[in-house]
RNA sequence: CGGGGUGUGGCUCAGCUUGGUAGAGCGCUUGGUUCGGGACCAAGAGGUCGCAGGUUCAAAUCCUGUCACCCCGACCA
């Protein structure tokens, strides 16, 4: 391709309402346009660069023995009733009427297609010798995000890799989730990313049955922990902690209860700014109905409670905070002066709460706190749990050194889904018994624009992007430094020529420009190999070949250039491929 | 949905406080001189100042409403 028949436009000055590096820099290398909040259009780079993060997870997928299929974004809301996804999804889904035949048709378009994948194989699909299968498919999606942002981050509408498998088994399941693991490492390092794999909250089958794939990036949404010794690796929403449980016993410090008046003041920080003490030094207690049935939850003032380690530490099903009749019901006092002195109902508390001496805490009265509160003397619990969000510094739960928490981008999720949708759209299969049984399901994504903006957010410098050579709009842009001279030009027109016969993926920046201009887009753009031809190199019969990840230039003969550049192509593809995880 | 911010040529921004005929740089067009890191000279084109209403002799500027976009938070199978 010619720069001058294509349609890049770059842009000098930082677009004013792009604030994170991805969003710039996609903007200004000529990627993609906005064109509302949440929905991008990808100009030619952008969209030959996706396409080739495609190209990459497709021919995983299908090494993984994964099918691909197309189904409509279009879908029946019926479908999402028949699941209760219609409620959870709430705003989210995206519906609409239509009208035919002088009826209104309600329709969605497709978030995800757990619904349509599960009626397609429960309607086809009958017996164990069919078993397993897994179907993909690479489709646009969309989620009315509440708020859109980060630039081509987190979009209303994006590009999904998406795969169902169905088991008789679990491992069946086990099998296809585990290919299915390693086909993602393997797209992530093919494309150039550094990855992280992390644990993450897994619904039904617990266990290590769902990981997420991050990109630790300072801009991520995501919070995940991971080990020094590189052993764990979970998102925050899941990631435990190593702490050992204290052994619970009245201080010997401990001072007379007393009550001190803290008017208006119900949150932590109120409450410490008033008393002068750190919100360390205080309890909150946050009172939570747990299948219906309060609790009282104890947890250090400065630390943040996490509802799922909450519910599997209760044993229950689902766990919200309660409501305020609830909380003046166990303890007698308006929402915010809650404390465990007294308390009419079961107390559960953090690790760090049972060991701190002369606590402060809610008065169960209206504002008023307690001073002075001592475990075993003032309220009692016998044991303590791990109940609130990993912190950097925590101990590893694997014994390998300490947590520390990092920002990272989701670009993948492999699910373990077990029989929910195929229990609800009945997706059975018949065994070898005659017996009829739901499939067993798992999932697996892949947010296509998010590799791409996860590399530009991951791979820039002050010049701009640098693309690995596997996703490169183009792997080699051809510059001549003068195209209004006759000899220089004729070098370009006649190498463009040579590197198409020879299958490079070269794009001839023919533009009547200055070099520097020329110099200053291509370092932009950030594609992995500048060649340059023309001025005094030129006469010299030389040219010179300049890696963008790689500060020097070198000069090479014009004389064999074809294979020098496909050499050195080849030795770089390699040095990429160095860090690709085998295929099993 | 709560809080904050911004809307002025394609892009970055000035002008608004104190109302008085819309500006700069970049980009674009034409001509010329240039040509190894975002050139220079000259001549041009391009804007209902987000939109609607109000105040006023007069509104980019003041007031009210509204829309869009950005940021923080809530939310996110």
């Amino acid at each position: 391709m010619r720069w001058s028949q294509t349609f890049i436009p770059t842009l000098k000055e930082t677009p004013a309402d792009a604030e994170i590096p991805s969003h710039q820099l996609m903007l200004r290398a000529g990627l993609v346009r906005q064109l509302m909040a949440g929905a991008y259009t990808y100009l030619p780079l952008g969209w030959r660069a996706l396409r080739k993060v495609e190209a990459i997870v497709r021919d995983e997928m299908e090494r993984a023995g994964a099918i691909e299929i197309h189904m409509p974004a279009l879908t029946p809301v019926e479908l999402f009733e028949q699941t209760g996804r219609l409620a959870a999804f709430g705003n989210v889904l995206m519906k609409f009427e239509v009208q035919r035949k002088g009826k209104r048709v309600p329709m969605a378009l497709g978030p995800t297609h757990e619904e349509v994948v599960t009626d397609l194989v429960a309607r086809h699909i009958n017996s164990f010798r069919q078993l397993p299968i897994c179907l993909y498919q690479i489709q646009t999606k969309f989620r009315n995000e509440e708020r859109p942002r980060f630039g081509v981050l987190r979009t209303s509408e994006f590009i999904m890799k998406d795969a169902y498998s169905f088991g008789t088994s679990l491992e069946q399941l086990d099998a296809v989730y585990q290919k299915m693991y390693r086909a993602y490492c393997r797209v992530f390092s093919r494309c150039g990313l550094e990855y992280l794999p992390v644990e993450a909250e897994s619904g039904p089958i617990g266990g290590d049955a769902s990981h997420e794939f991050m990109i630790p990036a300072a801009n991520g949404e995501d919070d995940v922990v991971r080990s020094s010794g590189g052993l764990y690796a979970a998102n925050l929403e899941r990631a435990e902690t190593g702490r050992t449980p204290p052994t619970i016993t009245t201080p010997a410090t401990a001072a007379a209860l007393a009550t001190v008046a803290t008017p208006g003041a119900t949150s932590i920080e109120q409450v410490s700014r008033i008393l002068k003490i750190e919100p360390s030094q205080l309890i909150k207690t946050l009172i939570y109905s747990a299948d219906d049935k309060p609790v009282a939850v104890l947890i250090r003032g400065d630390h943040e409670a996490n509802e799922n380690k909450i519910r599997r530490a209760l044993g229950a099903k689902s766990i919200k905070l309660a409501d305020p009749a609830t909380i003046e019901a166990v303890t007698g006092a308006p929402v915010g002066f809650a404390g465990p002195v007294g308390i009419k109902c079961p107390i559960i508390a953090d690790h760090d709460v049972v060991v701190i001496a002369n606590a402060v805490t809610g008065a169960n009265q209206a504002d008023a706190h307690h001073t002075n509160v001592n475990i075993g003397r003032d309220y009692e619990v016998t044991t303590s749990h791990d109940l609130r969000n990993a912190l950097s510094g925590d101990p590893s739960p694997r014994g390998d050194g300490t947590l520390e928490v990092v920002h990272g981008i989701e670009v993948g999720h492999v699910f373990k889904l077990g029989t929910k949708y195929s229990v609800a759209l009945k997706a059975e299969f018949t065994d070898e018994k005659e017996q009829r049984h739901p499939m067993i399901m798992g999932c697996y994504g892949i947010g296509v624009n998010r590799i791409l903006a996860g590399l530009a957010e991951t791979r820039h410098d002050a010049g701009g992007l640098c693309w690995p050579l596997a996703i490169a709009p183009y792997e080699v842009v051809l510059v001549p430094i003068n195209v209004a001279e006759a000899e220089c030009k004729e070098a370009a027109e006649s190498l463009y020529a040579a590197f198409q016969n020879a299958g490079i993926d070269v794009l001839l920046d023919d533009r009547d420009q200055r070099p520097g201009v020329k110099f200053k887009d291509a370092d932009l753009v950030g594609f992995p190999l500048r060649v340059v031809v023309g001025g005094k190199s030129l006469k010299e019969g030389l040219v010179e070949l300049k890696w963008r990840h790689l500060a020097e230039a070198t000069k090479v003969p014009l004389v064999g250039l074809v294979e020098t550049v496909l050499k050195e192509l080849a030795q770089r593809r390699a040095e990429e491929a160095a860090n690709v995880p085998a295929a099993v």
